[in-house]
DNA sequence: CTTGAATGTTAAGTTAAGGTTAATACATTT
DNA sequence: AAATGTATTAACCTTAACTTAACATTCAAG
């Protein structure tokens, strides 16, 4: 996973500290939100489905340590990073942050160098857990982790194009990826392939997912549905 | 996991912080080793194989960065979780840190109950990967204490590596693992080996423990299967 | 109902990824 | 310092995966 796909949620009631660390977290590539308070915060998470969510301890309507909980009840945040914001020596906020799931604390005030190795350093815990995702639509799941697809509970192991166009499409379902956008997207930009090359790997999948999940849209692309 | 099970060693060369850190954490059920210096601790930790080591940065002979590196380059303790000690505000130290492997840091003054609490929150990561003890899948089972894999009752002893590789694989019967996390967790992010060097181990455990546990992914990498 | 551009199909050609082996370098024991 | 055991490399081999090309079929516009 590239740096440039970490989604951070800043929550802080203080504009000021606020713009501080955005300004420092997207100069170094990555993608930051910012709420003001816990139920900002919640909403804001559930929108972008961050990868880590750094909380201000200190805050009006929902305090850090609340909103942490809550958050973790929530279970699309349940692996998702979590880091306390708190000013020198708060040891009792310290504990209760750990007791209610947080991650890490990092105490201000920020210096930017420690701060940005820091989350990098948080970040890092992801890339290995990141690869894994499954999902399923209908009777078919896609299991990223373990690479295959499952169809009523049978294990298909697809070769490397095959498995990531299957995987494009499915992403979607009904929605019709074009010709150039497969191409983009499972070959790259730099490689250039003849006209069939994606018919192929159409009729590949056709054959061994079966035929009427993936439908041609003449002259546009295709698109999966179950 | 057992709280009483975790080992950790302490590392620092003034006494009374290592007793007194030593007291608070045999406490709560710990047990606790202790080292002067890092070539004591790099001793200490292949003899103790501890889970979690903490290492202050100031030290006589070797100090804590450069402990923390070799310690990192030695495949047994890729996993262990290890954290500095630092005095406040040693910013580029803790950089520093994190760029050699470290996962945290705590700072002193130690206050126990704030120390205890990180200690516990650095361990929960423990409990949920199987890094320690025995682990079984179908009829093999992997024994890290004695780095032997047990094959349908028969003992068959691995060389470093090779355990490591298995050891990977199995950890998450049915994940593939890339290549590149094959190396990074194997071999280590600094080690450069060459394109066939893993292929070679693989056939080496294929050999030793039976061809179709192994699974291979084209473009992608490894994974086991029972 | 034509018709041609777009897609389907098949099988044969390529190539990149991995398999295999043996030789060499490196480490440990004894 | 042998001897033994491990790890890595290099050279070559094998194949699945991927691409292409040639021909067949479809389907939507006229």
């Amino acid at each position: 996973m590239d740096v440039n796909d970490f989604k951070i949620l800043l929550v802080d009631d203080e504009t000021d500290v606020l713009d501080f660390m955005k300004y420092n977290l997207e100069k170094e590539g990555f993608w930051v939100y910012t709420a003001h308070n816990g139920v900002e915060a919640i909403q804001m998470a559930k929108k972008m489905n961050p990868h880590l969510i750094i909380l201000d301890l200190m805050m009006p309507k929902m305090d850090g340590i609340e909103t942490c909980r809550e958050l973790r009840n929530i279970p699309e945040f349940k692996n998702t990073i979590i880091t306390f914001l708190t000013a020198r020596d708060e040891d009792y906020s310290q504990i209760a942050g750990f007791e209610v799931g947080a991650d890490d604390y990092i105490t201000k005030p920020i210096k930017p160098r420690v701060f940005i190795s820091r989350i990098r350093a948080l970040l890092r815990r992801l890339e290995t857990n990141e690869t894994t995702g499954k999902f399923a639509v209908g009777d078919i799941e896609i299991d990223r982790e373990r690479y295959v697809v499952v169809k009523a509970g049978k294990e298909i192991s697809l070769p490397r194009k095959e498995f990531e166009l299957m995987n494009l499409l499915v992403s979607k379902p009904g929605r019709v990826f074009k010709r150039e956008e497969i191409l983009s997207k499972v070959w790259g930009t730099d490689t250039i392939v003849g006209d069939r090359t994606i018919d192929v790997h159409i009729r590949k999948l056709r054959e061994k997912i079966g035929d009427d999940y993936f439908k041609t849209i003449k002259g546009i692309g295709y698109k999966f549905d179950a």
